[in-house]
DNA sequence: TTACATTTGTTCGTATGTATA
DNA sequence: GTATACATACGAACAAATGTA
């Protein structure tokens, strides 16, 4: 799933990940994806390489994130 | 700011500004200067260059580090 | 009101790989 | 070969806010 020693960052290997879920319909709109702690037991990857995958989807205009909540798909309600 | 270029390592440019801040009160005693991760934003370099600058300042005896917390001016409270 | 679990936010510690002078 | 510097990645700890029991 993962490829830790290709030449694509882990990050950007999970944002990717999540950004198909997306687009297939997967992950819902207004919808929470995966907890930060979800995505590191499902990728093995470290907390931190999880934020940065979120930090990319939010810079992608994919989803949106609320303090001590969670991350959505799709921008923020009014 | 800082000269990547030139013949002084970034990593003690960054430590002079800090050590001048530090002398000129702007950084008080046993408040935080910058977190790394600040540095990084504020000087455009890497965190590894940041973690160095700040271990210039820590042997110099300007600062003190708590770990997780973050790091000080001047010395450790009794 | 209290207590607890969950979730994101932040910080420093450490290691590896790559590139350049 | 050495020193500098960047990027990536894992780990650990603590804080703060939220929601629930």
């Amino acid at each position: 799933m993962i490829d830790p020693d290709g030449p694509v960052p882990v990050y950007r290997q999970v944002a990717d990940i999540l950004a198909e879920r997306i687009a297939k319909g997967d992950l819902a709109a207004h919808r929470p994806i995966p907890s930060e702690a979800a995505l590191v037991q499902e990728f093995g990857v470290a907390r931190g390489t999880a934020r940065r995958a979120v930090a990319e989807l939010r810079e992608r205009g994919l989803v949106y994130t609320v303090p001590q909540r969670g991350t959505y798909v799709g921008q923020p309600e009014a």
